[in-house]
DNA sequence: ATGAAAGCGCTAACAT
DNA sequence: ATGTTAGCGCTTTCAT
């Protein structure tokens, strides 16, 4: 990217009558009202209480009128406070890191500091790369949406006193780092998911997922494998997808792994009778592939997903689902992360599991 | 959002092995490796003929063992150079500004900058914000994608060196500002779906929006009455819906306005035989309310969309619709806006139109 | 109530 | 080949 055009040699003439102001400093506006430089800081932090109030009258005509705004890098490097909190998604073209990260900017407003939002594309080198970048920036708040297996490339960046809260990702033992982490129970989630089509008479239940690279992944097969335990039923290897499409290009939402798992194990004699996707973008594609074999869900193929994104109630018949809070989420995060940044909150790493919820749509119906 | 805990009173010893790195900084890296500040500075910067290369490795491995990494904030209040580029975009939960950030990102990265990513949720008001923070941190270029009707309220900022491309927006005479912008030809998109529709055998296509509160919108719908216009057709009012969905909060991302376009203008006796949607969630939005009253699409009814968002491919039937080639659009936009940063673009604004085109796919068929 | 001065961590002349 | 120095624009004691 390119530098900045170097810097006319001559200093600028003092505009006309502060129409521009391409870098106008303090000096320039200190200057105009008749006063010293810190009085014009005063004022800009808010100290009006330690001048007389034409002082500050006159400070504030001449800010306006030269358009003056303070330089945030000069101040933030003084003062060492960054209102900007990171974060990091696998990506935002999926709808679901999108609602995520919509909803983390909307929390974060409300308490007065922007979002530095990027996306990893689930590779540690970039997310490693982005949160460097963050941290030497001077922001000391991170929240990692995209919840790697591990988190042992990040011990530098914490030993610099960056505070990070994982989301979907309790510390495991063997972890060298036990950061905060708030998360959806996916275990109980996937239960939920599996009790209901268990409760609709379904025993034939199939797992659609990619493979498992993340914590909530492992987490929903484990939930689906638990519930059907309970149940009494072992599923077959045939039953529990967890391959890639094999599409070419990071442009794999998930929608093309449930589309080939669905024209795979459906064409089967003992095809499930049920699936629950890992998420609602390749229950979608479970769709698709259900309908190129001309099977009609619900009433010949129950289909059931995971999130809950907006998607699911545009599609016929609407996707059953599970909910999962994000905005309280959000909400808990920021506590979790405020309280690290201001040292409120101290000691051992926190783990905070917020409950999901079946939300019960078309998609899914009892066996014939 | 907290302010820092203060600092240690004592100066902190250094540490044993270099194993933390909380503020490590020049001088302490200079003082390891015996050379002076600017030895280390020119090692940072990449001028290594300018010492010996022993020096060079000793500089180097007092980073290593000291895990320094430079202060971002610092350098580039030093340099001016802010090697990030803004993008402002209406909300990243939709999809298509999702897919829209996700390639921006992807271009960015080619040209080694990072983005930073703000949503204005079309509030005016939030992108000024956002713009001058950038501005303020010294970020020179700035994509703007949620096209306003007005961009009187950037005029300040443009004065103070900003630089910035609009999407899908070209100045008006009325504007304050000529800048720079890139955009699908969305006239011709429209022209394009209605012609579509139209070589089809449809004579009463109705066009469905929202509000008209951007230019693609604007564009769109004059491409629709100009196609309808020079097939001789006049549509009535009654086929033009530029409603609000009428549903509470943010959260409206056009499907809501499909659908009740749909449940009205469908129950008509001279209901439409065809529906050209502003994007594509509106025509997902048109199935679902379609579907509700009974209509077949795309025997009924034939719906187009625009976008060509990844749903398109998932339901059924597949969404025909306008493909908008997003990977160059951001080229182009990175090429003007790095040619206005670096001063090799000068004169009056560029305005940039690409060619959209058709996606034929299952939704629209021939009138019986 | 206001100003002078030090310095945040860095880069870039300009010495040596 | 390496070091010294002067700021970038701001906040913050500390004087006055």
């Amino acid at each position: 990217m390119p530098r900045p055009t170097p810097p006319a040699k001559e200093k600028p003439t003092p505009s006309p009558l502060g129409a521009h102001a391409e870098g106008v400093t303090m000096r320039e506006v200190a200057l105009r009202a008749g006063v010293s430089i810190s009085t014009v800081s005063n004022v800009l932090t808010g100290k009006r209480e330690r001048m007389k109030t034409e002082t500050f009258e006159r400070v504030s005509a001449a800010i306006a009128q030269l358009s003056y705004a303070p330089n945030l890098l000069a101040r933030e490097l003084k003062t060492g406070f960054v209102p900007i909190i990171g974060l990091i998604v696998p990506s935002v073209a999926n709808p679901f890191w999108g609602a995520f990260a919509s909803c983390m900017e909307h929390e974060a407003r409300q308490r007065g500091c922007h979002v530095m939002l990027c996306n990893s594309e689930r590779d540690v080198g970039r997310e490693l790369e982005y949160a460097q970048a963050m941290l030497s920036r001077g922001i000391r708040g991170l929240i990692l949406g995209s919840s790697p297996l591990s988190f042992d490339h990040l011990v530098g960046l914490t030993e610099r006193g960056l505070k990070i809260v994982a989301f979907d990702r309790s510390a495991q033992e063997t972890d060298l780092l036990d950061m905060d982490s708030v998360r959806f129970d996916n275990i109980n989630g996937a239960r939920l998911a599996v009790n209901h089509l268990l409760g609709l008479g379904h025993r034939r239940i199939a797992f659609v997922s990619g493979p498992t690279i993340s914590c909530n992944r492992i987490d929903r097969l484990e939930g689906f494998r638990l519930a059907m335990r309970e149940a009494g039923l072992e599923p077959p290897a045939s039953h529990v997808w967890l391959r890639n499409s094999g599409s070419q290009g990071g442009d794999d939402d998930g929608t093309e792994i449930g589309r080939q798992a669905a024209l795979s194990m459906l064409r089967e004699p003992d095809r499930p009778t049920a699936c629950f996707a890992i998420n609602d973008q390749t229950a979608l594609g479970i769709y698709s592939g259900a309908r190129e074999l001309g099977l009609h869900i619900p009433h010949e193929l129950s289909v059931m997903g995971f999130d809950n994104i907006s998607l699911c109630r545009v599609v016929d018949p609407e996707v059953t689902t599970i909910r999962q809070p994000l905005p309280e989420l959000m909400h808990e995060a920021l506590n979790l992360l405020f309280g690290r940044l201001d040292g409120s909150l101290k000691g051992p790493a926190r783990h905070l599991i917020l409950q999901p919820d079946l939300v019960l749509r078309g998609s899914t119906a009892a066996l014939a």
